[in-house]
DNA sequence: TTTAATTTGTGAGATATGTCACATCTTTCT
DNA sequence: AGAAAGATGTGACATATCTCACAAATTAAA
């Protein structure tokens, strides 16, 4: 029988040739689940003792705040998630959703540890990847309280459109409410903001499809705030 | 001649025991350099081969935002810092500067590598970290953009009391422009803020000498925004 | 010590966004 | 198909916070 793993991102994505034996490790300690839209993948305060890897799909990464859900950041396939529990507390600190149709792989907790020790590129990789996260995160914290909101659903845009679709036509995995939960703002004030920029042609949407037809007004918002 | 490192907290704070020959390594490949209050440790943009390593003080780290500088947590001695651009581009991507008389250590880069790859416990030690500080930062800008003004105030105060000083009372090793920096408000407000809660008896204030007098209150503010 | 620069204290007015309220569409479920 | 739930438009109003302005107080520099 074909190890699975030896097709899958989790090792492409590392850009690590890992050994045989630890191949068969990865092999039998994980688990491959399918997600629809909208399922939780992880949530917020329960016990867990894997980490997750995104092998298809999206989701958004979001955490309980004081009145609301905070959305953090979206990721897309393929991608590690659930890092900083794994290696602190145990229980997670964060939720993740599926917002698109994913499959998602359950690594146990001791093999992924095993890898990682036994595996210098892999570890400098990960280690790498939270650098990374970090950075993103502050960046992003300076962004969202210093822009207003046309800037940041500027942000949100390009964001779509340069990362996660790569692609000027796409269409909205989030509700307009849940990008508010992004950009810190509420539902009616994204509502309003699409329309100006509906009606100042700097995109086009039908329902949730969105095209970008000016992308350098666009830009100029997202820097200007 | 005795190795200055062996009663450094750089060893004692991983909790690692560091071989001889690890120690001596990092002897030979540092250089301890001394801070006053408001000098630049680190500067956004600039080239960088070191991991910085705060023996003693505090310091501010903050990046440039769209408008303003973003100061994006306040640590103090012992931590590492610029980790994450070390691992990265090895361009700083954020400045860190002293707010108190501080102790500094330089490590060279490939030495901290190569101890991260001998020692395992040390490059668990270094990863958890990582790990705390992107939850810490989500979290944060959850609070942040969610709460009121007067709540980010008090987490602040909170943060001093508990955290940083771990006392009632302190000496505020911000200024109130540089606080408002922090969580995101203009100095004027952060002025304002402050006086109510000396008004209503829940902290006193002597130029920057605060004395907490009602903590609970200012939990309650803390959490109900 | 004197001067300059940086902080702090306070007021009044402007404004971006939140909040509430409802109507209309869509999607999902039975 | 029909009902229920959720998502989207859009208005009017409240309000927390920013901005500008200027004086007083503190700290640093010369």
């Amino acid at each position: 029988m074909r190890n699975e793993c030896i097709d899958c991102d989790c090792v492409l994505k590392s850009s690590v040739e890992l050994k045989d034996c630890q191949m068969e490790m990865l092999g039998g300690h994980h688990a491959v689940v399918k997600f629809r839209k909208g399922d939780p993948v992880i949530k917020q305060g329960v016990f867990s003792t894997n980490v997750i890897f995104l092998r298809k799909g999206m989701a958004k990464v979001h955490i309980t705040g004081p009145s609301r859900e905070q959305i953090v950041r979206l990721v897309k396939a393929p991608t590690y998630l659930g890092l900083p529990t794994t290696f602190g507390d145990k229980i997670n600190q964060y939720s993740v959703t599926a917002v698109l149709d994913s499959e998602v792989c359950f690594i146990d907790l001791g093999v992924f540890k095993k890898l990682l020790s036994e595996n210098r590129e892999f570890n400098s990789y990960i280690l790498l990847e939270l650098c990374k996260s970090e950075l993103e995160a502050y960046r992003r914290c300076a962004s969202r309280t210093q822009k207003q909101m046309r800037g940041n659903l500027a942000d949100v845009l390009l964001e779509f459109s340069e990362h996660l679709f790569e692609s000027d036509q796409f269409t909205l995995p989030l509700s307009q409410s849940d990008i508010g939960n992004w950009v810190d703002a509420g539902r009616e004030s994204i509502n309003r903001a699409l329309s100006e920029f509906i009606q100042d042609d700097i995109i086009e949407m039908t329902g949730r499809k969105v095209k970008i037809t000016n992308k350098k007004l666009l830009k100029t918002i997202s820097q200007n705030g």
